[in-house]
DNA sequence: ATAATAGGCAACCAAATAGTTGCATGTCAA
DNA sequence: TTGACATGCAACTATTTGGTTGCCTATTAT
């Protein structure tokens, strides 16, 4: 889990699962099209990505095909952001009071 | 957005929103007890939590008091984990596929 | 009034991160 | 078979990050 944030926490990494969302499938070096960055940092960051299994790439011949594996990203949903949509009201209305009892 | 990511990819940060999803208005203090961390660490990663705005926090007296407000990491679930919901089912077919087809 | 409590500020440090360059290897096409 | 293409590996660098220590300020309780 931790694995997974920290792959969702860079910017690059998050338009590379983008374009994996786009067009799944692709090679390093279609993924590397018009982006500012060495093909080797893009290398870098799908590393990250395939390690915490966003993505899973299958060798064919000199190429390397990446695809998005959605599973991890379903389960932050599940597991930590359902946690906090429970008493979401409850803590936005605590929230208020709290903020307008500034002035007594 | 990317503040709230970078946010949450700290595993401390995590659980400093749980102990305010567990008992919300602690102050600085009471966040810090039993964790293996000085004072002013953790008042690092509030500050992290505030700018992302997950955080908002009211002084009383000489105490301050942390609330969560749970609003950005409904955004992630709504405007960037449902993204990748959709069409989860036709990216694992096509991933599934793709894996099979190792052996041809 | 003064001691204890709650928190803030700044300098410093080690490790992790995001990126680079240079070179090597494997595969395909002419 | 040889050149071009797709990717891999390693060393190096600058910046960011997560943490520390030491000291200062503001508020409360005795």
């Amino acid at each position: 889990m931790d694995e997974v944030f920290k792959a969702l926490a860079d910017a690059s990494r998050r338009s590379l699962l983008d374009g994996l969302h786009a067009r799944n499938g692709q090679t390093l070096s279609e993924l590397c099209e018009g982006l500012a960055m060495t093909r080797q940092a893009v290398t870098k960051h799908l590393v990250i990505l395939e390690e915490a299994n966003l993505v899973t790439t299958v060798r064919h011949g000199r190429e390397k095909l990446h695809y998005l594996n959605p599973v991890p990203i379903h389960q932050i949903g599940e597991r930590w952001i359902k946690k906090f949509e429970r008493g979401k009201l409850a803590a936005l209305g605590e929230l208020k009071r709290q903020l307008e009892k500034r002035d007594e």
